[in-house]
DNA sequence: GATGAATGAGGATTCATTCAT
DNA sequence: GATGAATGAATCCTCATTCAT
């Protein structure tokens, strides 16, 4: 019995960002994925139940990639400022870096087709944040803010900057960038 | 003869509103809208080339009429802050209320159905943010900061919030509400 | 706008019967029945809602046929006997002149495609062989019986001759099927 | 070793039935049986050469096994009356005890899959019939009749009467039976 | 022998669009 | 202008079968 292939799995992975970043959501079919990933569209169905269930496995995968991007070098001899500075700044060039990632992670991010569940496991890759928020009620660095406050002047923000970056409507340069950032502190600090 | 013309136009803009409110995108297929505005999928062809061409033209209608909803009141008298904050809670009063235009707009929003034309069209209808900087220039009351700056730290967030309201994650009341224009104003102001 | 053809309503019931009669149930996929009705396989779906419901509509149209050749001759002169042995022939004449229908009514007949709803409804193209034996009870020509009991001395039967029959196992002449009729009242005459 | 075949076999073949009683000959793949049996399904390729291979393996196996339940018993002693009426009494005890082996037969006794080799092997299991009807030549109890003429009579009926049963269309209760087993007897005696 | 992975072919069904009235 | 009929292309998914271990 042959085992089950890791590498097909990425495979399928990379190729659905890709063919959703290059066709868009409405042209992803399975066997175009397929395709693209080099095996048999019902090769899909040994990894993933359906096409539904797919999507949302793969959406938590990237916001798992993109956790990482954006923490894996937080530190806690960073001050909150640094910190917040830091993930935004890791977040804008792991978009950069990765526009599919960015495109299906931002057309799925609206989707029905992401299940309530997938939604909120989405948030505990977000939860880092919510640690340097802790940390910043000691400092009182930070207001107190509810999460989808902080989230709305932070990440949001950056995917909205790096599609305007990506898209050639205007380019975003470091400077623009740190000034971005400088706002977004500017928002949230006390 | 000219008004009934317009009346299917308007019912085929509600009930694309509506389906793609309820059933996704996915599942919004020109005889799925049409039968939701009471009408023949080939008369969806007498006023509009194509779905496309159709999707195109509604997504300028749902900006139109958010941009009448957010800049109407707008007046000379007002200062920057003033109209600034104006606008940010028209807009957000009008997606709660209009929860299938949000839908609509923000799920075209990062789809490639959309054309770069229709994109560029679009952003006519925040103008208004515009002349306000504008008028922010000669008080100093707003750093000059380029468009999409603003936006990121403006609109997109107020869309943030509507959608986190409506999905009932957390409840945006009126002093949230307040806080976050404040945020916003924070973010931009001099 | 055209108008929805009864023409092609019948040639998808006969394309039917011949597909299921020459490749088997199996194999009657709504393409091959399509390709034999010489329509495209979703113009199928204009006049039926999906494929049970198709065969349920189709075999009852068989059913209707059938009962049409087996009692439209039928006439209150003729005695209980008569009568019964008429309409025993006339089916087993329709049966061997229409094989495809044949094979289609014996194998959707145990088949749990068609729903109880249809086989209720089927059952009342047998009808006639009640009010047979509501006038046999008068003249007491007939054992009052259960319409099970009946059916399986008499259109039973006919089926399995017919069948027998048309796969040449054995050939079942006039004076076969006549021994038969004798048989069957035989077992249910008074 | 050999058991442990054997022992997979008759899980096979169990699974088979049971798969087809309930979803339907449409819905036994081979995986739905396999997993039904608890093997896998290339598990069933050791035990046959392909589904059709299978199917008519399975239908030879439940027609011996029917065969046995209805012959078993048989004894030289009975007179001809006796020998029919025991086998049809068994016969429909059986199926009633065995729907799942009734909805088997029932749905494959028509259809093409299959094979005329096994249909005539299949005739077989019916010889105790034929050496019962050698008997009754001598003593003129029954008419000289050709089988399927027989089998129309006293197999068809009680085939028919053990669906009508279980589906409970209408009850048959051992009076009924015997009712039924009297007209066949009826139909086929001198 | 036994199995889960892998797949090409094919299944039912839907869809955007055009046709004919 | 308005419509329901008609359809080729495409969609998701399943299946019987083979492969590799």
């Amino acid at each position: 019995m042959r085992m089950k292939d890791d590498n097909k799995r990425i495979a399928i992975y990379h190729a659905a960002m890709d063919v959703v970043n290059e066709n868009g959501v409405d042209n992803a079919s399975m066997s175009t994925i397929a395709k693209a990933a080099g095996v048999s569209s019902s090769t899909i169905y040994v990894y993933f139940k359906n096409k539904v269930d797919m999507i949302n496995k793969l959406y938590l995968m990237a916001k798992q990639e993109s956790s990482l991007a954006m923490f894996s070098d937080l530190s806690e001899e960073m001050s909150v400022e640094e910190a917040t500075k830091s993930w935004m700044r890791n977040l804008y060039q792991y978009l950069i870096e990765n526009p599919a990632k960015l495109s299906f992670l931002e057309q799925f991010h609206t989707s029905p087709t992401i299940t309530e569940k997938t939604r909120k496991a989405g948030l505990k890759y977000f939860a880092p944040v919510i640690d340097i928020q802790q940390r910043a009620l000691h400092t009182q660095a930070m207001k107190s803010l509810p999460l989808p406050l902080v989230r709305a002047f932070t990440f949001d923000p950056i995917m909205s900057l790096a599609r305007t970056h990506l898209q050639g409507e205007y380019i975003i340069d470091a400077d623009i960038l740190e000034k971005a950032l400088e706002m977004s502190w500017g928002s949230i600090k006390e």
